[in-house]
DNA sequence: CCGCCTTAGTTATCGGCGTTAGTTTATCCT
DNA sequence: AGGATAAACTAACGCCGATAACTAAGGCGG
């Protein structure tokens, strides 16, 4: 990380004088080459910190605040470069759970997702686990939801549901649930990768396997049901 | 937030001159004083970032070097101020599963989990939403797995396997698992506050459930299972 | 070919941040 | 009384995100 290999084609050298100005219609292309330039310094240095307006100026080659020209704030050109590489997630998720029937469609699907989260850990934690107050407005619970194929996800549910493979539970309720119990086990591993986990993969598909055996049509269960209601509410 | 009504002896006003000293052994009330200001803060702006070392300076009627008396920087002094209240999570879980059977022990430990982290959503975003790396180093799996009571949660699910209740698998797996469903719901209902979820109490009882059933002494089952490698061990 | 307008960049600067070095002062112990 | 030391201070460094004001390079109508 201290040496300097052309890993890219980004890195002016400091080249002297002015950054040659783009034709009339390339300022699309600046843009592009920061947000590169971004993606290359938060994936290099596994942390949001390193990605300073200043630094990825300096990567490009220009000064401050032309970065301003294209992003409103940080938090846009943040959450950009996050969208790039999530914008491939609900794909993913798609074609592994393409041709399955339903309950081999959800764990290919939750699959998917974890992958897709311990290979793109920063962008994960930066649109998973942070509070929604930075978020630039365009995303919106839509735009997540769009994100996580989440229309795939509960599709699937409900046909599960309706072809009497699982439960007639509420196919919302159980869709969120299974999103949380991939994203449970995707933000730990992320937060805590000094944990002594076992192995990622059996962890993931224990999750999967027991989420969805605790939804299957069964015979009455008589496990444990405490009702104490909850003290807060949505 | 404008006004500044005596919320607290703590904000000294300006008071001229300096802080009168402390005597000999009482640097430790200063400390005290420090964490309880930035307790404050931080549950007053419900955001880290309003939590500077100069504010809290202020707030507590000092400048803002002398906080470095009684924290290494400003991480140990934030991690202190959310391990104080995380101290008392797995008091909570214990009291919660005392005296239950084993299963609805796991379940009420589960309900205590989530309610303690909807109550001190700040605390638990810094803990267990934030990568390891900015943990102070009294920070160990260790210090984790005793915020989170879970020797006892591993403990009731030993007994459950034991007496036949649940399937013989690997308890360290199935106490991760119940640990990453309730982290799931937690962490998601932290960072996504505006998403349209339904009650509360009912998701976190539908993944308590549905965990737990899933888990439960049953006909072995035939799952999908579609297995390409993880990318990323442990 | 010229002059204007727009666009794409610049320089300079502001206020805030975490942190450190060096200094002062109040309290305690002998 | 006087030195030692704990507990505070002042001043400053080098970052940061962001903004205001300026400049120069296309491109176009005449």
């Amino acid at each position: 990380m201290s040496d300097d290999p052309p890993t890219s084609a980004l890195r002016r050298p400091p080249e002297g004088g002015r950054r040659r100005r783009a034709r009339r219609g390339e300022g699309e292309r600046l843009r592009e080459e920061i947000l590169q330039a971004a993606e290359e310094l938060l994936v290099a240095a596994g942390d949001l910190s390193a990605v300073s307006i200043r630094a990825v100026a300096t990567a490009v080659g220009i000064t401050p605040p032309s970065i301003y020209l294209h992003f409103a704030d940080k938090d846009e050109l943040i959450w950009a470069v996050c969208d790039r590489q999530f914008s491939k997630l609900a794909a993913r998720m798609r074609s592994a759970a393409h041709g399955q029937e339903p309950l081999a469609a959800l764990t290919a699907m939750g699959r998917a997702y974890v992958r897709f989260g311990l290979e793109n850990p920063e962008q994960y934690r930066i649109i998973f686990m942070n509070r929604e107050e930075r978020e630039p407005p365009w995303v919106t619970p839509e735009h997540i939801a769009e994100l996580t194929a989440f229309g795939d996800l509960f599709a699937a549910v409900r046909e599960a549901i309706d072809t009497g493979a699982l439960r007639p539970l509420d196919p919302i309720v159980v869709s969120l649930g299974l999103w949380a119990a991939v994203h449970g086990v995707t933000s730990l591993l992320l937060a805590k990768p000094g944990f002594p986990w076992p192995d990622h993969q059996g962890l993931v598909d224990h999750m999967l396997r027991t989420q969805l055996e605790g939804l299957l049509r069964l015979p009455p269960h008589t496990g444990a049901s405490d009702d104490r209601p909850f003290s807060s509410e949505p």
